[in-house]
DNA sequence: CTAATAGTGTCTATCAGACACTATTAG
DNA sequence: CTAATAGTGTCTGATAGACACTATTAG
C-alpha cells in the first residue's frame, strides 16, 4: 500500500500539494423503455468496441464535464438519443470491475418512449429487463437498480419520466405502469390512485373501439 | 474545449489508447446525530486546513481504493469513529465546486449514536442541521439532501441506522423519529405503526417515573 | 342488436389519527 | 394519595381493493 508520503509535491512556488493517483470517471445509463404491443420493459443496449459484446451506453468522463453533460454525450453518439434528462442512481466503485483499469462508474436511469430508441442500427438493440444477457462491468447488476427504482418511482407519481406524450388516455398510462411495476394493475383502483395527479383536458380520443377516452395531463 | 485527438497516446506495444485528463474523487460524509437532551439533528463537522473551516469530514479517493473504505477511514482520521456504515447518497460534480481544482464529490449519510461523536477535540463539532453555518465545497446542499434521505427512511422503520443501541423502549425510540422527521408524533399511532417491526424482549426498565416500559428491538 | 372500452357507485376491510381509558410505578 | 409514564380500547374518517353497474362508441 502506497503511504500518503509518496504523493507529496511541490508546485512552481514551494506550495506542498497532495496529488493522488485518480481513477477515470465513467457513466454507463440504463434506458428503460416499453416496446409497442409489449408488455414487459426492455433495456437499451449498445455494441462496444473489442469482444465486450452488448453493453450499456456510457463513456468516460472529458476534463471539467459534468455527469449530465457526459450522459447526454453518450446517448447521442451511441444511441443517436438527444433530450433527455436521466436521473443519477449509484456509483460502481470495485476496482476490478473493468479490465481497462480503475474506473468508477457512475450510473443513471430514465424511463424513456421506445420511439426514440427505434433507429434499428445493428449497434443497439433492446433486450428485456429480466433477461438481458450476458453483460460486462457488472451492467447487469445497473439494470437490477435501475429497475427497481423505476418501479418505486412509478408506484407514486403517473409517468414521472414522461415515457407517454403530453396527454395520454388513463388506459395509456394503466399499461405502462403495468409493464414498470411488473403486475396487471385494476382499472378503478389505478384510476382513483392517478386522478389527484392528472388534469383533464376535456378533450376525448375517437375512432377506437368502445366508449372514448378523455386525455390527460400530468399536474 | 479539447478534441478527442488530443488524448491519444500509444503504449509500448503500439496499442492505442485514449485516457482523458481525471478528476480527483473525494467522499464526504454527513453524520446526523441527536445530542442528548435535544430533539432536533445535529450534524458533525470537522476543521479543515487552511481558513476554509468548518466541513463535513471527506477524504480523497485513494489509489483503488473502495468508496466506502475512504469514508471509513476519513471518519476515523478526522472524527475517531469506526464502525459505522454511510450510505451513499449523490454525486456532487459542479467542476467550480472545490477552489482546488477539479474534484467529484461523493455524498454519504448515516445517522449515528451521540457518544460516538463527543470526542469533544476542538477539531470536531455539531452544529443544527438547520442552521449549520457557512460551509465551503456546497456541503450545505449535502446535508440539506441527507436530511430529505434519513427522514424518508425514517417514516418506514425503525431506526434504520441504528442510533439507538440494541435494546430500546418505544418512548426512546418515539423521540429519535421525532427529531429525524422534525415533527412530534403521537404515542399510539407511532406504537401501531412500528409494533410488527418491532420484538419484545420480555425485559422492562426499572427505577424510572411512571409505569415500567419494555426493550424491544428491531426484526 | 353485440362487443368493447370508459368511467363510477358502493361495499368492505383496513388503517391512521384522535381521544380516553386502564395499568403500574415513584414518591 | 398524586404525578407520571406505559400501553390499549374504540370511534371516525379516509382509502385500497373488489365487484358491479351505467355510459358511449364501432360495427
Amino acid at each position: 500500500m502506497a503511504s500518503k508520503a509518496d504523493y507529496v509535491y511541490r508546485d512552481s512556488s514551494g506550495r506542498r500539494l497532495i496529488d493522488y493517483p485518480r481513477p477515470s470517471v465513467a457513466v454507463d445509463t440504463a434506458l428503460l423503455t416499453l416496446a409497442p404491443g409489449d408488455d414487459t420493459l426492455s433495456v437499451l443496449q449498445v455494441k462496444r468496441g473489442g469482444e465486450r459484446g452488448w453493453a450499456l451506453p456510457g463513456t468516460f468522463l472529458h476534463e471539467r464535464e459534468r455527469l449530465m453533460e457526459a450522459v447526454l454525450r453518450s446517448l447521442r453518439d451511441k444511441a443517436g438519443v438527444r433530450g433527455l434528462r436521466p436521473r443519477q442512481l449509484h456509483v460502481y466503485d470495485d476496482p476490478v470491475r473493468d479490465d481497462r483499469g480503475w474506473v468508477l462508474s457512475v450510473a443513471h436511469v430514465m424511463v424513456v418512449p421506445a420511439s426514440l430508441l427505434m433507429t434499428r442500427s445493428s449497434t443497439t438493440r433492446l433486450m428485456p429487463v429480466d433477461g438481458p444477457g450476458q453483460m460486462p462491468y457488472g451492467h447487469g447488476d445497473i439494470i437490477a437498480m435501475a429497475v427497481a427504482d423505476a418501479r418505486r418511482r412509478y408506484q407514486e407519481l403517473p409517468d414521472p419520466d414522461g415515457l407517454l406524450p403530453d396527454r395520454f388516455t388513463v388506459l395509456e398510462l394503466r399499461q405502462v405502469h403495468a409493464a414498470v411495476v411488473g403486475r396487471d394493475l385494476q382499472k378503478d383502483t389505478f384510476r382513483r390512485a392517478m386522478d389527484p395527479h392528472l388534469i383533464g383536458t376535456g378533450e376525448m380520443t375517437s375512432g377506437t373501439r368502445g366508449r372514448p377516452a378523455e386525455l390527460f395531463q400530468r399536474r
